[in-house]
DNA sequence: TATTGATAATACAGAAATGAACTATATACT
DNA sequence: AGTATATAGTTCATTTCTGTATTATCAATA
């Protein structure tokens, strides 16, 4: 549950003691930290069942709404939010449950090609049902409405960043 | 930056498959995700030059704004979004720097007090300035009454969690 | 066609985080 | 008081992640 007046009570205190400390903005990103820190923890119980923690959930999903079920490294260190070393690890992993394959590219072969498997599709369309359960009730509080608008000023944050 | 673009492509792609799967609530755990890797690595950047990390960052700001700059490790864990274990390891570093102490408590000695010394304070008001750019930086798309709003959205979502 | 520079991925060593077991103290109950 | 239970922290082994160097391929150009 994690209640978050304790939070905004420090900050009150940061801002007494050095005031150019600006607040909104500093409750956003712990608010973005402490949302992470649930579903990151929540996606690992769910996924613990299957053999897979959050990570490698991420990467067969990517994999699964992917054209023609396959995807570059890089593409999917990107699309995962994962270093791209760390893509590596992941994925040889997954080979080595074989959920997915590893081939080199036809067109570039500087390029590796992650596909996803027969039995990596039926494994992720039996842990969806507990995903989907999941997701429904991280965003229970939130009307359907409310979450479009979360969406959009989520979007508009993440575009400021990286300049 | 992180077009977002393709991750809803590929939520798109999910939902022909696999009609069951929740567009939206999807979406937001993505973008949470994706925030929250930004705000990480960019604090981590920013730190760097002061011999600290992002969850370093954290503990000491913490204590910065905690009554009588001290706290417990539980609490700390508990504010920080870190696991016990790990503010044990981040807080001894810090003692070892010079920046807080531990110390048993008086009242209740199974638990332990970590306070602030004079030393961090300096360092905190010497990092601080790079942080309130950085915080600005980060949320300079969106208007002040826009952080409102998002603020109070990601505070009902987060109060659904935990059930 | 050599050379230079950029891109894709991996390897590896070191750093960071986690879970589970353990120690010590406090609280509740009989 | 004595025992059981819960709480606070730490330790340690394992897992996960990161940064940097390295290899291989491609693209541009002289």
């Amino acid at each position: 549950m994690s209640d978050f007046a304790p939070t905004e009570a420090r900050i009150n205190n940061t801002i007494q003691k050095y005031p150019a400390f600006p607040r909104d903005p500093a409750v956003l990103v712990r608010l973005v930290k402490h949302l992470y820190k649930e579903v990151h923890d929540e996606a690992n119980g769910v996924m613990k069942p299957y053999g897979l923690n959050h990570p490698e959930y991420n990467i067969l999903m990517m994999l699964y709404g992917a054209a023609g079920n396959a995807m570059n490294p890089s593409q999917l260190a990107d699309a995962a939010g994962e270093k791209l070393a760390n893509v590596t690890r992941l994925t040889t992993r997954l080979c080595d449950m074989g959920l997915i394959t590893r081939a080199a590219s036809e067109d570039d072969r500087r390029k590796v090609e992650l596909t996803l498997t027969d039995a990596g599709m039926v494994l992720i369309e039996n842990f969806l049902p507990d995903i989907v359960k999941l997701l429904h009730r991280q965003t229970r509080n939130l009307t359907p409405s409310e979450q479009r608008v979360l969406e959009g000023l989520l979007k508009k944050m993440l575009a400021g960043f990286g300049g």
